[in-house]
Parts: structure tokens; C-alpha cells; sequence
DNA sequence: TAAGATTGACGGATCAATCTTG
DNA sequence: CAAGATTGATCCGTCAATCTTA
């Protein structure tokens, strides 16, 4: 469909077609092969992972539902439920915020330390390997010139 | 996290961080964008027009699920309760197939091409101006490159 | 009324179990 | 038993509605 001609729109050429379809394909496998190793190897999933880091590097292992939810950029009803699962599972508490009481805190439990401090070698290991220990310096920069393009456009979108 | 160090384990070098964590974040706001956008321009997800895609493509609009499933790269159950949703909503159809009795035939129907050739048009041009249109042939080359690259590493984990 | 946050309903994805035919 | 496919349970993400405090 990338490439097809039937009405005036401008499609692809076939150097962006390859390139669109390489990274679809490897965008799926990568994330599914990142959830699968932190699933087995920490019992986490990347999203739980991307939340523990976060706390780990806020004053206290404590942050507001909503900062979280920001630097995550997650929906805050994501957050909210996430938390809840994760709460659950005694990787981190809810605290009441005494200065404006409508918020919540969510705070780092000993358990919750525990895991990410297990689990973030393996995962960063596995990232290195996979992604960058084949890619050239110029590629990396190259790969964060064009993150940065396309988020450009996103936002003027 | 990816910068951290405590224990022997090798991190990331600062040129590697910043491009992993602007890759993470243009990942998530593309794919949420073009979701969203084939949401409200549309009516389907990025699955439902692969999907749709993959069936104009094939003879006869009509592809054997576990075929749908292997070019997708999904797994035969989530082919399995997708295409029971999309058949609900009248883009596909089910027949039996009468050589291989066990197997079945995922069939495009009216209302399916009519919404594709609708979708198509208007998506491709969403990617094209968002990602393809400030990229120079050279950074294109090299997104197909990093991209089969990591490919070939996720192969050989 | 708006901000911070939670809840419920619903579509989506995964895993294991199941059913039918080869 | 294995292959093609569906089903049910369960977890995840989104949207709209709700609750409480500012």
C-alpha cells in the first residue's frame, strides 16, 4: 500500500518504503524481545521498569501521580491504574501529600529498590548488545538526529 | 538508569543515552499518533489497517489466517480474536477452506475495501510529512540500515 | 469551576487450554 | 500425535465519568 498508485496522493518512494517497513519490523521485535527478557528475567514489565527508574532518581523514591505521569508521558488514568498493579504487587506505596491534599505521592517500597536494582544491569546489558554495540558513533548520532526530527514534526502536527 | 554506575556492569556512553532515549520517546508519540489519527480519520486501529492492507494485497482479497498471521508476525491467537473483532464489524469474513478442512480463509469484504482505499491515502501522507519528508536520502539510508541491523542482532539472542 | 486523582467499561495482547481434522 | 484455529482468563491502555479538595 506504501507504494501503490491509484489516486493523486504522493505515496513513498521505494528507499522510504524499505526504510518505513524495516523499522516497523524492527520497532515490533524490539520492544517485544525487551518485554519478554524483563518479564522472565525480573518479573517486570518495561513499563513498570520505566516507572522505577523514575522514582530511583527523584529526591526520596517519591513523586506525584501527575509529575510521573508527565515525564513518562502517560494519560494520567495509565497512571493510575498502573499504579494500582503495581501497588499491588508491593513495588511501591501511595502517601497522602499533606500540602495539597487532592494529591498522592507514590513511593519506592524497599521491594521496589530491590528489583530495580536487579533488574536494570540485565536490561541495559541487553539493550547495548542488541542496539548499539554494532552501531557506528555517526549512527548513533545520526539515530538521535532523527528521533529528534520526527518528534519536531509531531509537535507542529 | 542508563547512565548510572555501581556495579561492573557497561552502561551506556552519553551519545548512546541521548539516542536511546529520544529513539523510546519518538517511538511512543509516533505510534500513538498515527493510532489516533487513523482513529478519528478512519475508524480503525494500525492493526486493523495492516490487516486491510495485507488482504488487498493478496489474490482474490482472501489469505488463510495463520499466512495473516506469519506476514504480521503476530502470534495465531491474537490473529485469532482480531480478526473475530473485525468480523464483527463487518471489514472481514470467514470461510471455510474446502482442501484443508482444520484451516480457514480470512476474506476482505465490501465495507473492508471501501475503508481501506478511504484509510490509505490519508495515512501514507500522515507518515510521509511526519517522517519522511525532513530526512535527507542519506539519513533514510540509514535508518533502513540501523533498523536491519538491530533485525539481525534481536535474531541471534 | 478547575486541578489532582481514581474508577468502570471496553477494546487490545498474551498465555495456556481446547477443539477439530490430518 | 501434530497442525490449524478458536476460546477463556488475565493484564494493559484509553476514554469518559466521577470524586474530592483548591
Amino acid at each position: 500500500v506504501y507504494g501503490g498508485d491509484v489516486t493523486g496522493t504522493r505515496w513513498l518512494d521505494d528507499d522510504q518504503q524499505r526504510a518505513w517497513r524495516s523499522y516497523l519490523r524492527m520497532q515490533g521485535k524490539l520492544s517485544a524481545h525487551l518485554n519478554r527478557r524483563l518479564q522472565t528475567d525480573s518479573d517486570i514489565s518495561l513499563a513498570d521498569f520505566d516507572v522505577l527508574v523514575h522514582l530511583t532518581d527523584a529526591e526520596g523514591g517519591r513523586m506525584r501521580v501527575l509529575e510521573l505521569a508527565r515525564v513518562l508521558d502517560w494519560e494520567k488514568s495509565r497512571a493510575s491504574h498502573h499504579l494500582a498493579r503495581m501497588q499491588r504487587r508491593g513495588l511501591i506505596t501511595r502517601e497522602e501529600c499533606t500540602e495539597d491534599k487532592r494529591g498522592a505521592f507514590v513511593v519506592l517500597t524497599r521491594e521496589g529498590q530491590r528489583v530495580i536494582e536487579e533488574a536494570a544491569p540485565q536490561h541495559v546489558e541487553v539493550v547495548r548488545r542488541v542496539v548499539f554495540d554494532d552501531l557506528t558513533p555517526e549512527q548513533v548520532e545520526m539515530l538521535t538526529a532523527i528521533s529528534r526530527q520526527v518528534l519536531d514534526n509531531l509537535e507542529s502536527e
